[in-house]
DNA sequence: TGTACATCAGTGAACGCGCGTTCACTGATGTAC
DNA sequence: TGTACATCAGTGAACGCGCGTTCACTGATGTAC
């Protein structure tokens, strides 16, 4: 059953990796503390020794579902360099990893409903987004900031579409004329 | 109470309405056959003699929110040219407007991983809404859908953002670049 | 090292509640004569 | 135009169910001696 101090800490974990999951997968209202605790190989009743409530438990998620993905981003592009990182971004794999990738593109519509909680950790997640890709970017901030729209706009929308060319061909053309704006940028370094 | 078939006609329309208007506020699963019902003033046994089911009505009101999405977003512009639409989709107003405006933007990541019925509707319109912007560009389907992308990414992300100059700043900082894209595509039509 | 006991991780019954859906009913509508 | 009646829009009680949360309990853990 588990009821050492060591494993106290192992079931909450496990309890935040699946919670941080799900939300990526079906949505923050698609938790359930039953299912969840079920879906960990505990019964519903010990969640509140690990959380104060669902919606505490939502924010941390949240906050664990923003750093995977990034972290996710990060590892799965070759390099920090902005092409590799778009190319990571705007992959096939991304696309049909929703679980595991990028909690802004899997969530920004929910987060715009969302309480003031879950709305300002990802708002804070987006900013640090922006940050991270302007960086890549010699700090032009403007370009990030469309560069960041058009990732997680492209991403989100491929998600939608089902034809599978289709839906390809959306993370390509992005790719493709985000590529295009890095040249820009190195070309003339810091246009005004 | 009414018992006409005209007034019949008229509580589906307001059913259907106020649906429309809270899917794009609070999200698909945010609706419930109680409170719309009595959000339209009628009870809640009555709404089977509108609707097949809950889900059916979703997928009605989420066809009728795109479709009022994109009529409010021609509205809002001054005319069907590139940039007047794109300044209307990219506005103060539109983002403030979440249960009229664009059900692109205020669904994508619902209609992700919502049933097929749903998220094959909203891919649908998707492809029209690239279709459309691709028409305003000289028939450039690639910068469409990076436009359509930009747009939809820049528009959810603005809504997260809680603080106003920044969530302004991501509104036009996009708007300014898609004002360039098009300048491109004018300048040398259809580059290869 | 061994015993006695307090702590506390996890269990599962119980709570009040809102959900989608069904159905017998009511009474206004609209039609047949 | 007036009456008789079938239709049917809308009502509200009832259903089975899953939800978040509480709580008395159990038994392994870990500490004090």
């Amino acid at each position: 059953m588990g009821h050492s101090q060591v494993e106290k800490a192992q079931s909450r974990e496990r309890i935040l990796a699946a919670a941080s999951q799900q939300i990526r997968r079906d949505g923050l209202e698609s938790v359930s503390v039953g299912a969840l605790m079920k879906s960990v190989g505990l019964t519903h009743g010990g969640f509140y020794g690990h959380f104060e409530s669902r919606s505490a438990l939502l924010e941390e998620a949240l906050q664990r579902a923003l750093l995977e993905g990034e972290a996710n981003a990060q590892a799965s592009g070759t390099s920090e360099r902005f092409a590799s990182v778009v190319r990571g971004y705007l992959s096939r794999a991304h696309r049909d990893a929703r679980d595991s990738g990028c909690a802004v593109a899997a969530l920004v519509s929910d987060a715009a409903r969302a309480e003031d909680g879950p709305r300002s950790i990802m708002a804070r997640h987006v900013e640090s987004f922006i940050a991270s890709v302007s960086h890549m970017l010699d700090g032009d901030e403007e370009r990030a900031i469309v560069a960041v729209s058009a990732m997680v706009g492209a991403l989100a929308l491929s998600r939608v579409v089902a034809d599978p060319a289709r839906s390809n061909a959306i993370l390509k053309v992005v790719r493709d004329h985000l590529d295009a704006l890095e040249s820009a940028v190195v070309a003339n370094s810091r246009p005004s």
